[in-house]
DNA sequence: CTTGTAGTACTACATTCGTAATACTACAAG
DNA sequence: CTTGTAGTATTACGAATGTAGTACTACAAG
């Protein structure tokens, strides 16, 4: 169970971890401020104890001030989260994943070649060729 | 707001009622332990009815017997959290999505192969020249 | 009308979540 | 020791979740 159903707050919360490796409870409430919520600092104090509670995050205490980290790595949560799209929708079926997202309009021509690219790329290591 | 946060039980409902177009409680109920979980049949009841309530499903009332309908199509509740997650994880950036499934192991060959071919596909409306 | 029987409605309860005020503590300054 | 001051801990509360028992209702059968 490394990725339990994480609300997107909890995740607004880890990405500023992520983002600054560990930061305090200010630290944290200041840059969701940057974000686009407006919580009150004991908010974001509650949350990270939650989360610490939770196993999520951990701390560490410098002078009385208590340093956060999390204690999943983001690719983890992201491969978590992202296998749980697959599986969930695509039937584990990750092309058919990908089909959807070329298929949706959500991506432009740019992003489009990008991935092309990648296939290429990746392809150097893999003949690719079907049979 | 097309898909706020559904719980992955909420989105096992759903997908009960996606897969069947419609469905009474007692036929997701039943379909649910085919699954993987274990609910006593009221419990699936009370589930719909909070969904309904939610205006997620809906239903119409067949003798004494409600049936139920999802009010959000699979692929619009698909594409929200794709593009959440391609939002959240990967900035947008559709590219790096798929890179991330190409470098994480969970594709494999034959997956691989399908991609390219759905790149190949796609892109018979795309020059998809990178210059 | 009395009994099954099947199905929904109501009620309940422990957790988690979002949100935050207030209390408490520890260090700096005097 | 008394005061700031900054930061954590405790407490609170409504809403949503997961879970399900019990009550009520409606139709079939007699």
């Amino acid at each position: 169970m490394t990725d339990p159903q994480l609300s997107d707050l909890q995740l607004a919360l880890l990405r500023v971890l992520w983002n600054r490796n560990e930061a305090t409870a200010v630290e944290v409430h200041e840059a969701l401020r940057d974000d686009d919520r407006s919580l009150a600092p004991t908010t974001v104090a509650t949350l990270l104890q939650r989360l610490e509670k939770r196993g999520l995050v951990e701390h560490v205490t410098r002078g009385r001030t208590y340093i956060y980290r999390a204690r999943l790595a983001e690719d983890e949560v992201r491969r978590t989260m992202l296998g749980k799209v697959t599986d969930f929708f695509f039937a584990g079926d990750p092309a058919a994943l990908v089909s959807h997202l070329l298929g949706g309009r959500r991506v432009r021509p740019e992003d489009f070649a990008a991935i092309r690219r990648l296939i290429d790329q990746a392809g150097e290591s893999d003949d690719g060729s079907t049979g």
